[in-house]
This record gives structure tokens, C-alpha cells and sequence, in this order.
RNA sequence: GUCCCUAUCGUCUAGAGGCCUAGGACAUCGCCCUUUCACGGCGGUAACACCGGUUCGAAUCCGGUUGGGGACGCCA
């Protein structure tokens, strides 16, 4: 039985990285018919927060990623202090008295000799003795694995293929603070044994632990899982994902206007491929998902085509459930949804033409609200030319059907008796009732309008026009 | 600095030794459609980082160089 776990830290909001890692957790999980897990690793209580751990929830949750738990770390202290008693007695695991001082100065001699920053051992028991150093009085040690000195770890990474490193390579690691809270590297070892979980699959920002974890694995006598290290997702700019990049936030994704099976699908198709499928459904993805058609290397982040995948999901979306999501937009606008045309009928009038929910409510505003045209507007599409037909076009629309052919009908009997081309005519007639120069057909514009609101519009932008 | 990983169009990628004159998608350019803007349709520009090997044959295998990413915390 497959099982899989995301085990984001409450540091910060769910960002895209994160969930692409829960996503591709998550489709392994649910390809093979395992378990998808979600583990919160709450121990560094300096930054963890409650806010923080409700925004990884909500992201899941607007994802639509289903997990069994949450589990919490910090309810499971008891079980480390056991874990790392047995460590100790076994010899696996040994106090460290060193201060952080005298950490932080090894580590500045070390890279200022070009070497790589490492703890010493020089509390390890038998260095201890031969040193002479006496436990300080008082101070509560942290506890250190005591890893191997010789020999190397090899792991076939599922993605990657074969990794190995030397144990020259790893130092003793603190896998316990003096305040009895295990640390990142320990947590998740007893977790991933305690919880059955059989593919690791996380961040390449963790290739380089996973040594370490193998040897407290087998310190432990524990059967190993499998590893499975994604690449990173980086910003568009090929820089790493920070804030500086704008929208990092998943949430803020939705904020935005954007559809969850849209990001889900784009964060797919970002470090792994199904032959030359771009567009598909969760289904699918459940059903394609592989390890072996991750990419090795680091991917960048193109908001284009997001946003291009966004409007491919928008144009095929329910109408209904488009003017839902739209309405909180337009009424930040101002706009009195109630006063106006059925918003979704605007909806699926204007959704083939943005990329967001966002810009779907902008581009509707003009349906709720008037706009008042710029002069420069006015002035470069109001001719005196024009004037005659919009006031003839007007009077026919008091009367005629209120249907878009119709309206369509009316407005060519005008064109052909005042000798004007489509576009002549259109434009004035466009910025006169939206405001600006880009719209739906003007038939189709005008029905949703209203007639009462047309007549209204036109009657004053009609002055508006030179003689 | 040391260690680990990595390298196909601007970007995401297909590609598991001959199917590659290297395919798709986004972006970009041109044309068509058109009632403006979009949508859509058609077409174009555009890549195997470099150097050596292995092989009858290499984008695919091996080595090196260079570039990119990651790690080096009592953060995760």
C-alpha cells in the first residue's frame, strides 16, 4: 500500500512551490490507490503560526488535494524524546554542550579556510575525555546524531537515479534542542517510519538531507522508503520563488480570479509531462501521473501561460458558477448586481475574451454602471458625420423588439439609409454606451444593456457631438 | 569555498542509439475571419551549451569544460 505525505512547516502562507510538491504527492498517491497524508512540522515555534497553518489548509482545500489528517508534529514530542533515548543508549546519539558561539566561530574558521562549515565531534564521548571537557554546570545539552565516519550513502532517487555522498561529507547533526524539540531532519525520519510511509516524495532542496536521514533510519534498524526529489520551481526571472515575484501565494491565485483545476493543471505540466498533453483533468492526471516523466532540472514560472491555460478553462466553465465568482469583484467595482442585466448572461458573453475571473468582472462593469467616455475618447470617435444615423437608430430602438437580432436588423436599415460603413458607425455608437472602445458585437452589447439604459446613454453623449 | 543535482526553441516540454530534415504548447511575427477588441483558423521565426570519446550510427551512452539550481542552522 502506497503511502505519501506533504509536510509543509505554518511559516508562511501554501506558495507555489508547496503546492506543486502537494500536487504531485497527491496524484502518486491516488494513481497508485495509496494514501495521501498531510503533516504539519510544527517545531520551529518561533515561526510557525495558527494564521499559518489555516492558510496551507485553505490552499489545500481550494486546490481540491484531499489528505488524511492533518497530523501535528508538536503532539508528538513524547515519541522523539523516546526515539532519540534509544539513540543515546545505544550509542547512536551523544549530548553536545557547545554554545551557539562557539559553533557560530568554528563554522567562520572553517569557511575562511575554504572549507565546508561542520561540527567538530568534539563532544562526541570519546573526544570529550580526550579534551577534557566537563558538562557545564546547569546547561541542558541538545542531543547530536553520531553519524558514520567512513563509507558512503547511495539511494536511487526515483527522479533522479543513483545519489551518493560520503559520510566525510555529513557532520554530526543536532537531531534534539535543549528544550526537548526534535529538529527537522529528526522529525521527519520518526514520522516517515511512524506513519508508513513508502515514498518520499519532496523538494530537491532535500536531496542533500536525505543522507543524513538514511543513516538515522538505519540507526534505528527501520526499513527505508523510497525517495522521490522534485525539481524547484523558479521564478520567471529564473531567480528563486520569493515575494519579490508577485503572486506566490496560492491563495492570492484565487484572489486573482484564477481556477483551481487551471493552476492545478499548469503546476502539472511544471516539471512533468504526459507525451504532448497540455490541457487535462484531475482525472487524468490521477490516471497518467508517473515519476518517471518528472524532469531532473529546475523549472521557471510563465504567468503567460497560466494565464492562457486560465481562459482555457473559463471559456468551457459553467455560466453560473462564473457569476458567482465574478459578483464579489463588481461589487468592489461599485456595481449593483440586481439593478443589472443577469450576470450570467454577461458572463458567457465576455468569458472567451479575458484570462480571470478578475478581468472577466472588469470587463463587465459597464453592464452595472455607467461609464463616462474621456473626452479624448469622444473627440476621436464622435463625428458630426454620424450624428444624424445615431439619433435615427436611437428612436428606431424605443420601438423595435428588444432581441439581439433585431437589434442587429434595425441597426443595418440605419446603416443603409444613411450610406455608412459598419465601423463608422459602431465605434461612436460602442464608446456611447460602454465607455470605451472595446466590446462584445454591439448587437449582442446593447440587448444586455437594456433598452431603458441604452435610450438613457445615448441621449447624452448625443450632445456630446460637434455639429 | 566545499559537496550534491542538472543542461533540447525566449519559456514549459516530447524524445529511453537509427522513426529527428528534432515534435507539441505558451510567447512572438505574418495572413485569414471580423462590427472594435478578443476568440478561432492557417503559416513563419526559433533549440539538442561546448569539447572529447564509445558506436556502422548519438539529442539520446561515457568523460571533461562551461552555465544553471540546491545544500552546507539548536529553519524546515
Amino acid at each position: 500500500m502506497i503511502r505519501t505525505r506533504f509536510a509543509p512547516s505554518p511559516t508562511g502562507y501554501l506558495h507555489i512551490g508547496g503546492a506543486r510538491t502537494a500536487l504531485f504527492c497527491w496524484a502518486f498517491a491516488k494513481q497508485r490507490g495509496g494514501t495521501f497524508i498531510l503533516r504539519v512540522e510544527d517545531t520551529d515555534r518561533e515561526r510557525s503560526t495558527e494564521q499559518s497553518t489555516q492558510a496551507i489548509l485553505d490552499g489545500m482545500r481550494w486546490l481540491g488535494l484531499d489528505y488524511e489528517g492533518p497530523y501535528f508534529q508538536m503532539q508528538r514530542l513524547e515519541r522523539y524524546k523516546t526515539a532519540a533515548a534509544t539513540l543515546l543508549a545505544q550509542g547512536h546519539a551523544y549530548h553536545c554542550y557547545a554554545t551557539r558561539e562557539e559553533i557560530d566561530l568554528l563554522r567562520e574558521a572553517q569557511r575562511a579556510r575554504g572549507d565546508k562549515p561542520r561540527y567538530d565531534g568534539r563532544w562526541r564521548p570519546e573526544n570529550a575525555q580526550r579534551l577534557g571537557l566537563k558538562p557545564p554546570a546547569g546547561m541542558q545539552p541538545v542531543i547530536r546524531f553520531r553519524n558514520p565516519d567512513a563509507g558512503e550513502v547511495t539511494f536511487d532517487d526515483l527522479v533522479k537515479g543513483p545519489i551518493t555522498v560520503a559520510n566525510a561529507e555529513l557532520d554530526d547533526l543536532v537531531i534534539m534542542r535543549a528544550d526537548g524539540i526534535p529538529t527537522y531532519n529528526f522529525g521527519v525520519v520518526i514520522d516517515d517510519i511512524d506513519m508508513n510511509i513508502t515514498h518520499v516524495v519532496r523538494g530537491d532542496d532535500h536531496v542533500n538531507n536525505t543522507p543524513r536521514q538514511i543513516n538515522i533510519y538505519r540507526a534505528l534498524d527501520a526499513n527505508l522508503p523510497l525517495f522521490a526529489h522534485l525539481p524547484m520551481i523558479l521564478g520567471a526571472d529564473g531567480e528563486r520563488l520569493s515575494k519579490r515575484h508577485g503572486a506566490v501565494s496560492v491563495m492570492q491565485y484565487h484572489e486573482e480570479g484564477y481556477l483551481p483545476e487551471a493552476l492545478n493543471n499548469y503546476l502539472a505540466r511544471l516539471g512533468w509531462s504526459h507525451g504532448d498533453a497540455e490541457k487535462f483533468t484531475m482525472q487524468q492526471l490521477v490516471e497518467w501521473f508517473d515519476l518517471a516523466h518528472v524532469s531532473r532540472s529546475p523549472a521557471r514560472f510563465d504567468p503567460e501561460k497560466l494565464g492562457w491555460l486560465n481562459q482555457q478553462y473559463l471559456k468551457e466553465a459553467d455560466d453560473l458558477r462564473l457569476a458567482a465568482l465574478m459578483a464579489p469583484f463588481l461589487e468592489r467595482d461599485g456595481c449593483a448586481i440586481a439593478g443589472g442585466p443577469p450576470p450570467e448572461r454577461v458572463a458567457a458573453l465576455l468569458k472567451e475574451r479575458v484570462n480571470t475571473i478578475e478581468e472577466l468582472a472588469d470587463a463587465a462593469v459597464y453592464f452595472y454602471r455607467r461609464i463616462e467616455p474621456t473626452a479624448a475618447m469622444r473627440g476621436q470617435h464622435y463625428a458630426a458625420e454620424v450624428k444624424a444615423a445615431l439619433v435615427a437608430f436611437r428612436t428606431k430602438l424605443e420601438t423595435v423588439e428588444w432581441r439581439r437580432e433585431a437589434i442587429g436588423a434595425a441597426l443595418k436599415t440605419v446603416l443603409a439609409d444613411h450610406q455608412l460603413k459598419m465601423p463608422k458607425f459602431a465605434m461612436p455608437l460602442r464608446v456611447m454606451v460602454t465607455g470605451g472602445p472595446q466590446s462584445p458585437s454591439i448587437d449582442a452589447t446593447l440587448e444586455l444593456v437594456g433598452r431603458d439604459e441604452v435610450l438613457e446613454r445615448m441621449a447624452r453623449e448625443l450632445s456630446a457631438f460637434s455639429e
